[in-house]
DNA sequence: ATGGCTATGTATAATGC
DNA sequence: TGCATTATACATAGCCA
């Protein structure tokens, strides 16, 4: 997606990972965004920065109720 | 993104939302895995579609540890 | 570190089967 | 109701200040 494509691994380089992460921080959040909005449907979206920064995007309804309605379906129905 | 620029609000026709989201979805998805494998990150990713399947993504870890990691924080380094 | 720039790879809206 | 294709908007890797 840049000017060279690159190999789906970890970023060895510490440095290069953290910009790496800054930039594609924003990008899944603006995705995130955009399904919320188009769609119309519910989002909970949790991660850590490689130093351990929490970063977060939820739908309009909080965080913890999209989060509880996961934890509350029976566990056949998570998937995986 | 693709032949037109679309507005960023809700679709209204049913079937051109479910189109988007299906579509979206996969892409969302993807980008939560390539941050993951790019920079080591934990991320919990929990969405519903529009007719109430549930989608997730989780890191190699389990998506309750990260959600529990989540909740055990003081709600004041919770960000909002 | 941060923040723009730009060339280039990707995602996806519309369309076709 | 889906897949595959195509054209075009968008995301981002490498640079540079």
């Amino acid at each position: 997606m840049g000017r060279v494509k690159i190999q789906m691994k970890k970023i060895e380089d510490k440095q290069q990972r953290n910009i790496a992460f800054a930039k594609r921080k924003s990008g899944l959040l603006k995705k995130a965004y955009e399904l919320y909005i188009l769609c119309d449907v519910q989002i909970a979206l949790v991660f850590f920065s490689p130093s351990g920064k929490l970063f977060l995007f939820d739908s309009k309804t909080r965080i913890e109720e999209t989060i509880h309605k996961y934890l509350e379906l029976p566990c056949y129905r998570r998937g995986r």
